[in-house]
DNA sequence: TATATCATGTAATCGGTTACATGATTAA
DNA sequence: TTAATCATGTAACCGATTACATGATATA
């Protein structure tokens, strides 16, 4: 990928503006970790950033909220630019997937562990992703109607398709699901040789 | 993640050194490839990086072999000290957790692609890791043997156990197919969805 | 009454990526 | 004979993470 003057998370940020309107980089934020943090993680300083850069492309409008006691509130709106760029991006194959998984490191060099180090890190991860598929189960990624779900005064959102129901959402859910249980499977399995090693029968 | 003295690719380049001996940070490199690339990707730049940040940690040690026409060769050979940090890195919970794929960023906002886009990159994407699961199970991540699979002159590893077989590798391999087999399968069933949008009956 | 969490951001740092070098072989 | 690929690295840049701020409200 050679330098261009946008990245994957942009067009994540973007997106999340375009489904749901005007929002702030603290709105972005929240929303984000309900909907895209399985895909594509991002700390929140990112987040300002890319709402910062995308401003700078016009790709979004800023107008800042005074508040009292608190830090001024930007809300950022997408523009027509802003809505050519994200279909642009739409043309154009996919080009980032990578996974970084510590624990399949740990997995890979498990000859080099002290007995019961790495099953005990295994039930940690065990742990972390049975609550990952739990709470992707329950919430099914929130699976949002356009528009909605926004937080403090309801403007309205421009480019909202009201009430229309997104097929989108639930896949990405499904695939989440899917990806957390097959790891899990994974998970147990690796356990149950490791364990098996340090007591054979 | 607090600020620390080393990271997950540390420990995976570290590990590499460990198991197949003393190497050079392209042979690193190429090692890698076939074995950390689907867990951990990294560009060799990184690698060499990785290897100057151990060696002032006395993690490796350093000799240049000279070669005509060529730059040297800086080879590095895992220290006692470099087999310490990677025992105790493995008595350490993994923290790291994460995955960046642009192509569920596309199909999360699917609503915002020009009809026929989203079906292309789907091909696109399909057509990528029906390659990358292909050379998995061909290679099976080349399940080698320690102190093996080296170029060039065949130095002892001093840290080898000879002609042991790991296991270890091979639930690697496992792994990848089977997340390699279930993301095909959910992005064909993506794919599916999209067509009968775009062509109803 | 101390400690989270909410709410809203900026700044510094660093892992990771892209670009830059350079000459020898091998392949189209 | 032109272009990949092999072989081996360094340097510049930037996305992403960690740290820094700050005051209100809710919780233990």
């Amino acid at each position: 990928m050679e330098r261009v003057e946008a990245y994957p998370i942009t067009y994540g940020v973007l997106g999340l503006l375009a489904f749901w309107g005007p929002m702030s980089g603290y709105d972005v934020k929240r929303v984000f970790d309900h909907t895209l943090a399985p895909m594509w993680g991002a700390a929140h300083s990112q987040i300002y950033k890319e709402l910062r850069r995308m401003k700078e492309l016009g790709w979004v409008e800023m107008e800042r909220e005074e508040q009292e006691s608190r830090p001024d509130r930007k809300v950022y709106t997408i523009t027509e630019k802003g809505k050519t760029a994200l279909h642009e991006w739409q043309s154009q194959p996919a080009a980032v997937f990578q996974l970084r998984d510590e624990m399949l490191l740990k997995v890979l060099f498990g000859t080099f562990a002290a007995s019961g180090d790495l099953a005990q890190n295994l039930r940690t991860a065990i742990a972390d992703h049975e609550m990952r598929l739990l709470s992707y189960r329950q919430s099914s990624l929130f699976i949002p109607t356009r528009g909605e779900w926004r937080h403090g005064d309801k403007r309205h959102n421009p480019y909202a398709v009201e009430s229309e129901e997104d097929p989108y959402f639930g896949l990405i859910a499904r695939f989440a699901i899917d990806f957390e249980k097959m790891y899990l499977n994974w998970l147990y399995e690796v356990l149950k040789f490791v364990e098996d090693k340090q007591a054979p029968q």
